[in-house]
RNA sequence: GGCGAGGUAGCUCAGUUGGUAAGAGCGUCGGAUUCAUAACCCGGAGGUCGAGGGUUCAAUUCCCUCCCUCGCUACCA
């Protein structure tokens, strides 16, 4: 560990089509902040490389909703995320942007220098083209049903109701998003990165790291053994890095082949010595990222690097795993999150109880739950009692006694031995925890630096001692200071405001981590700051606000976020095509080996036929038996799971994706009624 | 269904290359204290370490089966 000279560390490109929440904190610029901030006070050479992620489609069709362009979508995130970081205090050397023209030249280098060795392979493919708009539509421009389930609003890539990945052309009656015309196939030409053929330098790679995370050890490895498929790395498209080629036409560069090279153009930017922050065998590479990044950056990111030659590889990629929010996942979609320039704007001057609060309960090895309630909890019974409390005690003391002057110890007893003992031991299990980015351990032994103090304090009284026995007094107070000050010291990764705040109440300078574990750091006689709180208590009021708040916001943002727009129109003769009719389930089981699917015996009033369904999660068979339904009966038969299935159930579908029986509501809709 | 990660005190989570390690913080109860933001300090209660089986002198820790949660994946006409 200790034969790197330098460190380049990464946190994942956060993408520009919306702002920060706590998630993204928790699971990736937190742990890489407190990871710099102490390399930093190692006095290692460290450069912290981030900035956002502007290509892609997504950020195309925010645009084009909002009716501007990519450029100024991007812009408006790419400014609101980057104050958000600096606020909450993520000391980037640099937050730039996939946008910028250092970024567009080094991925364009970077692809010409594969491309010029005749890594890529070329594969023409069927891709759809709106000929109206005149350009090749992404899978996320298309629509039309999904031949799974149905569901007509189907994206290209994915249908949203089943969650199955798609491609384009899987999809029936697939609709231009552009321009609302049916899209005809046309052949394109796209360049893949063989990913298979560079699979047994990725599994040497990977295997050469066994000292990696489990979680992401472990999703590497189910990739491997479903061996790698090629890659495309370009993309028809117009907003992202163009192809750099002649006749490449209208196409970008895949956002996943980009983006990672985003860090590089970014330390670019930085400084011109960037090289040997990438290419030099004594630099450690570092991503942090989220777990839903890991195949680009355990695999794919380094396949490219390898593919170059001249890069070095990334030697740890200590992936997070999800926070969830009051029980549930976080969706930006619908709204459940806590963004942080609003929890910025809330808690004025609180970025360290957020940091502090979300650095204890991180999700290093599985998926955590983040609540109001426990964030108030740490606030009140940690933060204000334990280090605001020990802190401030020993200050009040300090002052009451000795005007604020740092008093001389005198002679040491066994308790004091003791305590000087703990100055010194717990910092080297800090640094111990931060090496193997063991952060919540790490915060926690830093807390009980405090502890150790409160304790120290409760046992030797110097409030007593002060009659009797002015030495003591002075003794106790002296190592009580001594703490506060290593406090300063160990607490800086984690809450550097609060650190800061620290150091104004001692009056002294910021100091590198070799000071951690010091029981000089004061000297005799010095002054002292004046007096105030580290923290201040939050009551219940403010903490149910915001409960309060996530609940409402999510209730008023949902339908509209859910409601699918209004398709192409039809003519009444297309209707008409459709018989549907009424029916009733006669019989119903599970169809062995898939989770979604019902056989169903359902009573058309023209036959009894067998139906297909794919509604196991929503209904159990035993509770549908007698359900009346609409069903399409003249769909095509379809062989679904071997099982011949004869038309279709018409469920309407909510906002959550569950589905739900369009059931006649009187009883003299006989079986066999058809509907209009 | 397949693959991966998890299921440990009321809550949030550590831990075990198999044997005095069943742990921490918070919460709770009792006590002590007043320098301190009803904070601090001491002590107690609380878990057959998801269930069942196996290997072993010994399993929470290894093996097998099953259940539950999360992620990816398959099935959805």
């Amino acid at each position: 560990m200790n034969h790197f000279k330098r460190y380049t560390v990464t946190a994942a490109l956060p993408y520009a089509n919306g702002p920060v929440h706590i998630g993204h904190l928790a699971g990736c610029y937190l742990p890489a902040d407190i990871y710099v901030r102490y390399l930093r006070a190692r006095g290692r050479d460290v450069v912290f490389i981030c900035g956002s992620d502007e290509h892609g489609v997504p950020i195309t069709i925010k645009a084009q909703k909002e009716g501007i362009t990519p450029q100024q979508v991007v812009d408006k995130y790419h400014e609101q995320m980057k104050e958000t970081f600096e606020k909450i205090g993520i000391s980037f050397n640099i937050f730039s942007r996939t946008s910028s023209k250092t970024h567009h030249e080094t991925a364009s280098a970077f692809f010409l220098n594969l491309y010029n060795r005749g890594i890529f392979e070329e594969l023409e493919t069927d891709q759809y083209f709106d000929e109206k708009k005149g350009q090749f539509l992404a899978d996320r421009y298309i629509t039309g049903t999904c031949p799974n389930c149905g569901n007509t609003n189907a994206y290209g890539d994915q249908c949203e109701k089943c969650g199955s990945s798609l491609n384009p052309t899987d999809l029936i009656n697939p609709v231009s998003a552009l321009s609302g015309e049916k899209p005809v196939l046309r052949k394109t030409k796209n360049w893949f990165l063989p990913l298979d053929k560079l699979q047994p330098k990725i599994e040497e790679f990977i295997n050469g790291h066994p000292e990696w995370k489990p979680n992401v050890l472990g999703q590497c490895k189910s990739w491997l053994t479903q061996k790698l498929q090629p890659r495309a790395m370009t993309r028809d498209l117009d907003w992202g890095v163009k192809v750099p080629l002649k006749g490449a036409g209208n196409k970008v560069l895949y956002v996943w082949f980009d983006a990672p090279i985003g860090y590089i153009s970014a330390t670019k930017e930085l400084t011109p010595d960037w090289e040997k922050y990438w290419k030099d065998k004594e630099t450690r590479l570092i991503h942090f990222i989220g777990k839903d990044n890991i195949v680009f950056h355990c695999i794919i990111f380094p396949a490219m690097l390898m593919a170059h030659g001249e890069y070095i590889l990334p030697d740890n990629v200590p992936a997070n795993e999800f926070l969830n929010l009051e029980g549930q996942k976080i969706s930006t979609s619908r709204n459940w999150a806590v963004w942080l320039h609003e929890y910025l704007n809330d808690f004025p001057e609180k970025q360290d109880v957020m940091r502090y609060t979300l650095c204890a309960n991180a999700p290093e090895t599985k998926d955590n739950d983040f609540t109001w309630k426990d964030f108030q909890s740490r606030n009140n019974s940690e933060l204000v009692a334990i280090l605001g409390n020990f802190v401030h005690r020993t200050h009040v003391l300090v002052w009451k006694f000795f005007e604020g002057k740092v008093p001389a110890s005198v002679e040491y007893t066994k308790n004091d031995l003791a305590a000087l003992e703990e100055i010194k031991k717990i910092p080297q299990r800090i640094t111990e925890a931060i090496e193997t980015f063991h952060f919540r351990d790490a915060l926690t032994e830093a807390m009980n630096l405090a502890r150790t103090g409160n304790k120290y304090l409760t046992e030797n009284e110097p409030w007593k001692a002060n009659l009797n026995n002015p030495k003591r007094v002075q003794t106790v107070l002296n190592i009580s200071l001594q703490i506060c000050a290593n406090l300063s010291v160990v607490l800086k990764p984690f809450m550097p405001f609060t650190s800061e705040k620290l150091r104004t109440l001692l009056n002294i300078a910021e100091s590198g981590w070799d000071a951690a574990g010091n029981t000089q750091l004061l000297n005799e006689n010095h002054q002292l700051g004046k007096s105030f709180m580290l923290f201040e208590r939050i009551e219940d009021e403010p903490i149910q606000k915001q409960i309060d708040k996530l609940h409402n916001s999510m209730s008023v943002q949902m339908p509209n976020k859910a409601i699918p727009a209004v398709k192409t129109p039809v003519t009444f003769n297309e209707f008409g095509k459709m018989d549907i009719r009424i029916g009733a389930i006669l019989t119903a089981e599970r169809v062995a080996g898939a989770d979604k699917l019902l056989k169903l015996k359902v009573d058309t009033g023209i036959d009894i036929r067998t139906v297909v369904s794919g509604i196991a999660k929503y209904y159990a068979p035993e509770k549908i038996i007698g359900q009346r339904v609409c069903l399409l009966v003249n769909l095509e038969p379809r062989k679904i799971r071997g099982i011949e299935s004869h038309g279709m159930i018409l469920m309407a579908e909510n906002s959550d994706g569950k589905l739900i029986f369009v059931t006649p509501a009187e009883a003299d809709a006989e079986n066999g009624s058809s509907v209009k």
